[in-house]
DNA sequence: TGACATATTCGACATTTGTAGAATATATTC
DNA sequence: GAATATATTCTACAAATGTCGAATATGTCA
């Protein structure tokens, strides 16, 4: 039989999403809140950060150039909302950093968790009990 | 016997190890080689990475400014070793990764694991066999 | 229709990162 | 000791990121 690329699976070579740390601090609050202002997002981030306005504003802007957020205008105001999902920005921090400290792969990734890291009890039960019923879904 | 604090546990707040994108190739290299000179550094990197002997240079002193290396001066040359451990970078890379995309904490990454980014077989099978002997040493 | 409250635009500046050439110092060797 | 090879210093520059203030536009409401 051929070997054909399964077809249940697009090829969306989608190419890695990579955010600063601002971003992703805005990017955490339009999700939740989309479709907001730049006002709306500096107003939940107020706690955390307190950047005025404007560098909200511009860091949005700036997002909406690479393609991260869009801008939908409305009256006199621009709401946003993200461009890309949740799940690909934490695919690609996860793969940057799998690139980066361990080869792009995973098992020497997990290795070091469990050698290096101080699972806590839970987390180790946690583990056992999410791989025991991990199926593999790459063919 | 003095009451000193548990010796299995050194205190070190070591704070977080964060390294550019050329640091790490730059550290890889001096890992397997160290102590050895910015033009070595170059050579072993030339074939992945085509960079000017000065290029190499600067990012190294910026390394030894920021305290991820150390310079030892022998004749006329300068003989560079690394001042943060492999295990320390990675460190830092993983939670960062960790704290920035799934709220610093790991039972969530690994659910993510699972759930969307397509073990393989053999992944599955490993990770199983991992965690399966994977003891908590924090209790 | 003003006065006020908001939003948006724009330009600016500091820092970090990537990248490298030119000038200078130091060995080595004939 | 002069020529040559090699390292080190110094300076520079562009792009990305973090951060804003001032000027301007636009809505709302008394």
């Amino acid at each position: 039989m051929p070997k054909s690329r399964n077809p249940k699976k697009p090829i969306r070579k989608k190419q890695a999403v990579e955010l600063t740390e601002a971003e992703w601090e805005i990017m955490k609050v339009v999700w939740r809140k989309q479709p907001c202002t730049a006002g709306t997002v500096q107003e939940m981030m107020a706690k955390s950060r307190d950047w005025a306005y404007s560098t909200v504003k511009t860091t949005m802007d700036r997002m909406a150039v690479k393609g991260f957020l869009e801008i939908e205008r409305m009256r006199n105001l621009q709401l946003f909302r993200s461009c890309i999902s949740e799940i690909d920005a934490k695919r690609g921090e996860l793969r940057k950093m799998l690139k980066r400290a361990f080869d792009g792969a995973l098992t020497p990734m997990m290795q070091f968790l469990i050698e290096h890291e101080g699972l806590s009890k839970e987390e180790a039960s946690q583990l056992r009990k999410l791989v025991a019923k991990a199926k593999s879904n790459k063919d």
